[in-house]
DNA sequence: CCCATTAGTTGTACGAGTGAAACATTTTCA
DNA sequence: TGAAAATGTTTCACTCGTACAACTAATGGG
């Protein structure tokens, strides 16, 4: 017995299938319950959210129209909404595809790049009780989550 | 040395708070942007995501509109329609307050139970990642998380 | 008792976002 | 070349959710 599993109290299938729903659980009620700021980035940016959604793609990489639109799984006539109101504010602007004559990309200017930033801001900054764990836990945090991330990537 | 800290590689300031961002970082993108059930849910139960939410949040015990506005962080008259709809659906049911006239007590019929229940099924599932975790890992996600909800409660 | 307050409802107005139709321009391919 | 498809835009209709005003009924304090 105690095959090839690494070193941790033994769990019977129930408490193991316990464990997962109970672990995610408590995330899911973290990011959406406790801790969502997205209300306050909304405000911080006097923008609605799918437009700072936009701006932080477009501010990472330059996007065609299309290109945005199925990262924001929406469709094009409201991603050209979305676009315009982002270059009205001189957050974003279109040029020419150098090939495809058809097609716009769409780029965060300066301006744009720093709003994003300031979004980024916001939204990441781990809440108190991430800064109230100790060095161990934080660390075993991180691991754990960059594994949930690895695997489905 | 090693004063009191637990048993971890030791971290310098910057590494923790990188550490704690990204950490915390990956926790937002797997709730919001890889596993997020919310829309599957109202695909499955036909019906918007507040009315899940204030669903859920009466199967688990009868409210007031008012509680019931307050828990959904939105108005009396909205409340009110959100409820309507429940109720024509036999989902909720209204009844009078005991001592207060003016009240009304909102309760989930067996049926909205029902519903209420495979809603929480959808979305307290475990994505795939959580799955393939070690019983190691699962059991320290689970403690972490525990203490993360109770700190802040 | 009278008046301010509270609970719930009705109605209206508005912004956000989705979806579809129609269109011009450009590209691709048979 | 000519038809089909792709890109972006404009317009319209619709649902969802928020916000506000006005109303009824009931409560509670002076």
């Amino acid at each position: 017995m105690n095959g090839g599993a690494p070193a941790a109290r033994r769990q019977t299938p129930d408490q193991r299938a316990a464990l997962e729903a109970r672990a995610w659980r408590g995330i899911r009620a973290l990011v959406l319950d406790r801790y969502d700021r997205r209300k306050e980035v909304c405000d911080s940016l006097d923008m609605s959210f799918i437009r700072v959604k936009a701006l932080r793609y477009l501010a990472e990489e330059p996007l065609t129209m299309r290109e945005l639109a199925a990262r924001l799984s929406t469709d094009a006539p409201y991603t050209t909404l979305v676009v315009g109101d982002l270059e009205r504010r001189g957050l974003v602007a279109r040029s020419a595809h150098p090939t495809d004559r058809r097609s716009k990309i769409v780029t965060a200017t300066p301006d744009g790049v720093a709003a994003a930033r300031r979004a980024e801001d916001i939204l990441n900054e781990p809440p108190e009780p991430v800064l109230q764990l100790d060095s161990a836990d934080i660390a075993a945090l991180d691991r754990i989550v960059a594994r949930l991330l690895g695997s489905g990537d």
